[in-house]
DNA sequence: TCAAAAGTGTTATCCTTACACCCATGT
DNA sequence: ACATGGGTGTAAGGATAACACTTTTGA
C-alpha cells in the first residue's frame, strides 16, 4: 500500500534585462486554496510519464505552455523531495501524494515579454536583498540581519560562525556563491516568512502572519521556490567561473561593458574595469567586429560577439572576477 | 490514467583502498528475469514516500541494510528520469512503472570489507579503463577507441570534432573531468555494450551479443549504472578542485604521499611531487602531527591530519593539481 | 569645454612550474 | 654503499591587482 507520487517540474529562467539578473516568476490564478497568495512563484508544472520521454522535453513544453517562451540553455539542478514540502495547487494529485519536484536552471539571451498574463520578469534581488553587493556592503546586512541572526544564536558558537561566514560578519569575506546556505540559515533562524508558514502548517494550524521584518528580508515565494531560486542562483555564480556560460545570457552583439555588467548582475559584486576587459581578451572567447555601439553615452564602445565554433575545439573555461575594490 | 512513477535511489559510494579508487557494487541475486546477470550495479533501492521522510534518509538506510556499511559525506549527483532506461528488477513496481532514480555521491574513509555477500569494492578503471592516465595516455585510446570513433565518425565534422576534443587525439589536450561525455560518446557511437542491449529491448528483441571489442572497452553494468557512474566520477574530479574533499576520503592521520595517490587515483594523473606538497601547504589545511610512518619503504613519512575545524571559520578551496609531465 | 564612458600602458606581487639537490631509513 | 621514498631551495614565467593615463563621443 505505498502512497503515490508525483514527479513535478520546476525552472530557475534567468536573463539580463537592462542591466539587471532576472528571473521568470509565475502567478498562479487566484484559487481558493490558496491562503494569502499575492506570492509569486516558479514556472512548475507536472511530470507525466506517459507522454514525455524526458524530464528536459516535459520542461520546455510547459514552459512554452506557460509563458509562450522558449528556453535555451538548460541544466538540471536539484531534486527535492522532503516530506512537507508545500503542495503546489497546480498539481493534481490523489489526495496527499508526495510530490518531488526536479529542479532546472535556464539561460535565456531574450528576455522578451510573455504575454502570457500571469508570468512576468522579477529581478532576483527581490528575493535576496542582501546579496546584491554592487554599490558595496548592503545595509540591510547590519542592520536587520546581522542583530536578528546574534539574538537567534545567543551564545551557540556553533550558530555564531556559521553567521558570520555566511553573512561576512567580524571581517569575514563574502563569499557570493554560497547563497543557499544563507538562505537556509535565515530560514532556520525563524526569518524567512516561509519558515513560519511551514511550520505553522506542521502543527496544522492557519499560517502566522509574516513576522516584522520580513519584507526588509526578501519577498518570499511559494512552496519552497525561494529555496530553488536560491540553489539556481549559487549554482549559476559558480559555473561563471569555470564555464563560458554568461554567454548564454547575452545577444549576439555585445560591448564589454554589457557584458561587464551582465556579470556583475549575476554574482553580485563590481568588477574592476580594466582588468576585466583583460580577462575576457586573454580567454580569447570573444572577436570583435569592428562595428561600434553609439547609444553608450560617452564614446561609442566597440561590439564583440562570442566565438562559439570553439567549444566544440577546445576545452572552454569560464571567467575570473578582478574584483573593484572601494 | 496516468501511468504511475516509481522513485528509485543509487549510490555511486567511493573510498580509497591500498591507494587505488574503488566504487562499492552489488550483484543481484540471480533472478529469472536476469538475462546475463553476471552484471554488477551501483547499490540502488526503493524510495519509500510513507516512511521516509528525505531522500538522504532512504538512502543511508538501504546502502546499510544492503551492505551493512555507513555512509560518510553524501551528496545529491543528478535525477536520471529517461524512458527506456531498464527497470532494475529490485524496484517493486506495478508492470510498467516508470523508474526515476535520484543518484548521489558518497565519500568515505573506511573501505571495510562490507560482509554483505553480494556486494564488493571494485576499482572504477574496471568500467572506465581509458579515464587512467597515471602510467601515461593509455595504449587503449590509440589501439581502440580512436580506431572505432573515426570509423563511425566518417567524414561527420561535428563527430570527429567531438572524438578529438573528448579523447584528446590530434594532439588535443585531456579533460580529465569529463567522464560522462566520454561514455556517451561511446555509448552513441555503439562501443558500450549497454548501448547493444538498449536498442535490442527498445525493438522488443533479445539483447545482442556484445560486440567484440567490449570487454576493452570496460565492463558494462546493470540499466544505466555506468552511466551514473561515470557523472560521479567527473563530479568528484571536477570538486577535488575547488572543495576540499579529498580528505573525506582519508584517515584521520596519513602521509603527504598518501593523500598524492588518493588525488591521483580520482582525477587519474600523475602529480608533480614537490609542488603537490607545496600546494597542500599553502591551503594551510592540513597539520603535522611531529609522529612518523616508518611503514613508507624509504624515509619515514610524517604523519598530516585534517583540520577539519577550519571550514566552519574560513570559506576553504580545493586543490590545484600540479600535473608530472613525462 | 566638460562630463562620461571607452580603451591603453606599466608595474609590483603572487602563484605556478620546473629543476636541482639533500635527508633518513632498510637491505 | 645504494636504492627508495621523504623533504627543501630557488629561480623563471605567467597571471592578477592596482595604478595612472589617453581617446572619443554628446551636451
Amino acid at each position: 500500500m505505498t502512497q503515490s507520487v508525483v514527479i513535478g517540474l520546476s525552472a530557475v529562467i534567468v536573463a539580463i534585462r537592462a542591466g539587471e539578473a532576472v528571473v521568470l516568476t509565475v502567478r498562479p490564478h487566484a484559487a481558493a486554496s490558496d491562503r494569502g497568495s499575492a506570492l509569486t512563484g516558479l514556472p512548475f508544472g507536472p511530470f507525466d510519464p506517459e507522454n514525455h520521454r524526458t524530464f528536459e522535453i516535459a520542461l520546455r513544453e510547459f514552459v512554452s505552455e506557460q509563458t509562450r517562451f522558449d528556453l535555451g540553455y538548460v541544466e538540471q539542478l536539484y531534486t527535492f523531495g522532503n516530506k512537507g514540502r508545500d503542495t503546489p495547487r497546480a498539481e493534481v494529485g490523489a489526495g496527499a501524494a508526495r510530490v518531488v519536484s526536479v529542479c532546472y536552471l535556464a539561460l535565456t539571451p531574450n528576455a522578451v515579454d510573455t504575454d502570457a498574463p500571469d508570468s512576468a520578469w522579477a529581478p532576483w534581488s527581490r528575493f535576496f536583498p542582501w546579496e546584491d553587493w554592487r554599490q558595496g556592503r548592503p545595509a540591510l546586512i547590519d542592520e536587520t540581519i546581522a542583530p536578528a541572526l546574534r539574538t537567534w544564536a545567543g551564545t551557540d558558537e556553533e550558530r555564531l560562525a556559521r553567521a558570520r561566514l555566511l553573512f561576512a560578519l567580524d571581517d569575514a569575506g563574502w563569499n557570493e556563491e554560497r547563497v543557499l546556505d544563507r538562505y537556509e540559515l535565515l530560514y532556520e533562524a525563524g526569518l524567512a516568512p516561509e519558515a513560519n508558514r511551514d511550520r505553522a502548517r506542521e502543527r496544522g494550524e492557519a499560517a502566522a502572519e509574516p513576522a516584522a521584518l520580513s519584507p526588509a528580508l526578501g519577498e518570499p515565494m511559494l512552496s519552497d521556490h525561494r529555496r530553488i531560486l536560491a540553489t539556481g542562483l549559487g549554482r549559476l555564480r559558480g559555473k561563471l567561473k569555470y564555464r563560458p556560460v554568461v554567454f548564454e545570457l547575452m545577444p549576439p552583439e555585445f560591448t564589454l561593458s554589457a557584458l561587464q555588467r551582465a556579470v556583475e548582475a549575476i554574482v553580485g559584486v563590481s568588477l574592476h574595469k580594466q582588468n576585466f576587459r583583460r580577462v575576457v581578451e586573454r580567454i580569447d572567447l570573444v572577436e570583435g567586429l569592428g562595428r561600434m555601439d553609439t547609444e553608450t553615452g560617452g564614446r561609442p564602445a566597440e561590439l564583440f560577439r562570442f566565438r562559439r565554433e570553439l567549444l566544440t575545439q577546445r576545452p572552454a573555461g569560464g571567467l575570473s572576477l578582478p574584483m573593484q575594490r572601494d
